[in-house]
DNA sequence: CCTCCATACTCAAAAATCTGACTAGTCAGT
DNA sequence: ACTGACTAGTCAGATTTTTGAGTATGGAGG
């Protein structure tokens, strides 16, 4: 049931809607948990009738109306103890890496080029997040930040995030060279 | 589906009984897919039925009998077509990530804790990993068996297993630190 | 003797997640 | 005038994953 924690725990920087949330699912919030918008919506809907959110209605002129929600106390009580529960281990599932595993078996060619084009998107959030991680701390070195800042647990995330994205980006390009290299020494046997 | 592709795909070293491939699961496979045995069964059952995998039975004296599934014609076809097929990216989703997230506005201490144990959890998979890694390589050095080994897919995700597991360690000994520098430096403000 | 652990599986049901379709208005570009 | 993208959602249904409880046998340790 952390859905409904990750939300709970995003909604701590201010107020957001629904569909805010889903942007930020899909930027410093998916450094820890990944959701759909349809997702979002069924789970704010659920906190706020277990009221540990609460929405108020916002009009606008040029666009559709929206509800803002934010956390109540009862909420941050859950969040509490939630962060003193103990977490279940987390897992890498990735489709890429199946394919990987297989790959000497079953032809390298595909492979590799998926290898490269993940490369290429985990440079791009690497990009995204050092980006993110700037405005977050502002002036000051991110020694100082995480010492005395008053909000660090967004940037403490993103750090995660951004570790792994480069992690990820230097073994897909590592194994995309091992993989080429193999495919050169025996000359298209595969 | 690819739940359905990395049973495919960790079968094809050998022939398994769906209770040596839970284990499978639990290390070497757990680097890119998790499972539980139940699901492991179900799959096996859905993959033999549908002819992608072939089982037989193996009559014990002394412990259970067992079914040995070994992978079919179709199934390495089906790998080869999901192979080259486009991948879904992949997502980190951690409770320990939502605690922190959430940490300076809940209370720190039981998160620093259990960033802690997680460290050591850490250690202990990269101890595991890297005596599997040696076992895989046998004596010749790394860049060598990548290059010549037969059978590399193994030892790429558990290359990527392994990095996983040193950043994931390293993050979570730095945030306790800096999260306990910080309660050291306001003295039990929260 | 008794309990715990390992092997080897099975079944049912709940909960979480994903897929896909749909509404409806605004704005920018061609 | 039309197309596509962005805002702001909703609904239904399928699929996947998790939770929890069993079955049955053999060997090891206290």
């Amino acid at each position: 049931m952390a859905l409904r924690h990750a939300v709970l725990a995003a909604l701590l920087d201010g107020e957001f809607s629904g569909y805010q949330l889903a942007k930020a699912f899909d930027i410093g919030v998916a450094n820890f948990w990944h959701a759909l918008p349809q997702q979002l919506y069924a789970e704010l809907a659920r906190l706020e009738r277990d009221g540990l959110v609460a929405g108020r209605q916002v009009v606008q002129e040029t666009r559709p109306n929206k509800r803002l929600f934010r956390v109540t106390e009862a909420g941050r009580a859950e969040l509490e103890a939630f962060a003193a529960a103990a977490s279940k281990p987390s897992f890498i599932r990735d489709d890429l890496l199946v394919k990987v595993q297989a790959a000497d078996r079953v032809g390298t060619a595909p492979v590799i080029g998926q290898l490269e084009e993940r490369a290429s998107a985990a440079e791009a959030k690497i990009e995204l997040l050092s980006a993110l991680l700037r405005q977050l701390r502002g002036d000051v070195d991110e020694e100082e930040f995480l010492l005395r800042g008053e909000r660090i647990g967004p940037y403490l995330t993103c750090l995660r995030g951004l570790a792994f994205e480069r992690e990820h980006r230097d073994w897909c390009l590592r194994i995309a060279a091992v993989l080429r290299e193999r495919r050169r020494a025996t000359h298209g046997e595969r």
